[in-house]
DNA sequence: TCCAAATTAGGAATGATTATTGATTGGGCG
DNA sequence: CGCCCAATCAATAATCATTCCTAATTTGGA
């Protein structure tokens, strides 16, 4: 498998920012890898704790805040929800059901060149681009 | 001026929806018309509060969420920042310096067909499209 | 005017997140 | 191999934004 190569890649990110590779740390991107989803900071402490009882969930939140700084999580905010998190840091688009919350993934629709084009016409100089969409879900559309 | 207009116009809206157009949510429309930013429920409040004391914080809330159901106000979700509210109900691109937590609006970009394309590509019913841009204000890079 | 329903003020409660602090750990160096 | 120092962690208190609750007030309509 190629675990060991991924976590090698990460290892040589965190190190090149000053950080190392916890076991706490190497939890929390299990969980991430396990969910496939959106998970919030509580749900990977929830997945954490199975294996290892003893993680604060402060440490969850460090550990997601190095994370992502390294580059390796993304973090989204909606609306009436905690942040959720997702090891997928390549541009996509995710929806969040306003009813049940589900988060999942749209296909097949990029961003394109938005992000330049925002670059060009403001004065900022940008960092983050997200698309937040919100929506209902076709489960929730079947119950109405 | 207009303003009689638009006041009737809001009136009716809330009308539609079972509302009344109350002296508190008439104080919040002055005051994000007053800013003509993107304040957050606590800048409000304290605008409101100048003219009358005797607001609460609640209150403010309660017509922020009002005044957004009627599709009157917009609100947007940053990270490390409370939700702020805008008067412009126009699709439109707004950026956070995550220096120092300016807000700009972003002109000569619009989502396009963006909404239209998500729509074709998720079985979710779209209820919000909404386009989270971070960076650095001209101000903060100047300070680098 | 009077009533019922909507709204408000004030403050307590909640939920998410961050900060603090003392203990623990792990990797480099003797 | 074992010590040392900085990084990290667990536990919990504190903070911040927001919602909830309740009694008092206001409002529009009969």
């Amino acid at each position: 498998m190629t675990n060991t190569a991924l976590e090698q890649d990460i290892r040589e990110k965190l190190r090149r920012s000053g950080y190392t590779l916890t076991s706490q740390r190497r939890a929390v991107l299990d969980a991430l890898k396990e969910t496939q989803g959106h998970p919030s900071a509580e749900d990977v402490y929830l997945i954490v704790k199975k294996k290892n009882p003893r993680v604060a969930l402060g440490t969850v939140y460090q550990a997601l805040s190095v994370l992502e700084e390294i580059g390796v999580v993304e973090s989204k905010h909606w609306s009436e929800s905690p942040t959720r998190y997702d090891l997928n840091t390549e541009p996509h688009l995710d929806i969040r059901c306003v009813n049940c919350g589900r988060v999942s993934e749209v296909p097949g629709v990029g961003l394109g060149d938005l992000e330049a084009l925002v670059q060009e016409n403001t004065a900022y100089k940008v960092t983050s681009t997200r698309l937040v969409l919100e929506g209902i879900c076709p489960v929730c559309q079947g119950e109405g």
